[in-house]
DNA sequence: GCATGTACTAACTTTTAGAAAGTACCAACT
DNA sequence: AGTTGGTACTTTCTAAAAGTTAGTACATGC
């Protein structure tokens, strides 16, 4: 075992080598949030999942969900038929982070009014000190 | 209220133009995360903060507790001594956002071997099929 | 036969993140 | 007296990431 790899091991992300940290980025990245929840609602195709996660680029749902793929938390299902029919499922890693988010988005969006009244406070404190 | 302030009122971190979605992203942000759950552990002076969370920028950092802040979930408190004197805390919202998001930080480091053995595996499948 | 849908990939552009240096000031050391 | 170091940032510039657009290789419906 290398160096870096006994690193790798040491979970903390607060390390930068960390592989916890890598694997943080990708579960709790822009688009890796929003597939791994919109995921937990079931089985999508990939143009489906598309529509589900308003404002994702192809390119990135293609990267996300084989990164995703790559760290096990998603299940690609490949059908060799013309067109081709692709099917993504949670792993049970998968549901088990989904669920973690899921209960991370519904404390968020219960607090988005609170949020906005705090953001209205602080630009008005801004530009009265400007 | 005008049509997109509605919009934003309507909590669906899948719609686009909903503020949800931004608040997600300050929180779920590579080092909107990092911050929050460091900041869990007490209260941190701006550099303090800065040899926490191994790897961040001054900029980034600074870029991150300033929208945090605006969110409401951080609070700035400055003594306009020289030299500055700032320490950064959480605010209840911030607390309660941070205790999610070491849960999943758990769940996510108590999972890195088998993400490791995922990577193993999905990396070894696509070297023999090329 | 031409548009549409499937699941992508590749090239190109724009946006964002990161690295490095600057700011303004003081305290201690040389 | 001048250099070094520390505070909490901001600014500038470059490198990396994200987003946009077009292309692939078919098949089905109109």
């Amino acid at each position: 075992m290398t160096d870096a790899e006994h690193e790798a091991l040491i979970a903390d992300v607060f390390t930068v080598a960390c592989a916890s940290r890598t694997v943080l980025e990708h579960v709790t990245g822009r688009w890796g949030v929003l597939a791994l929840v919109a995921l937990d609602d079931g089985v999508f195709r990939f143009n489906a999942l598309r529509r589900r996660v308003q404002g994702v680029s192809e390119k990135m749902l293609a990267q996300t969900l084989q990164a995703l793929e790559r760290d096990g938390f998603v299940h690609r299902e490949a059908r060799p038929t013309i067109p081709p029919h692709v099917e993504y499922s949670l792993t049970s890693a998968g549901r088990e982070v989904a669920q973690r988010l899921r209960g991370l988005i519904e404390v968020l969006e219960a607090g988005v009014p609170a949020v906005l009244a705090a953001q209205a406070r602080y630009d008005e404190a801004k530009t009265a000190s400007a």
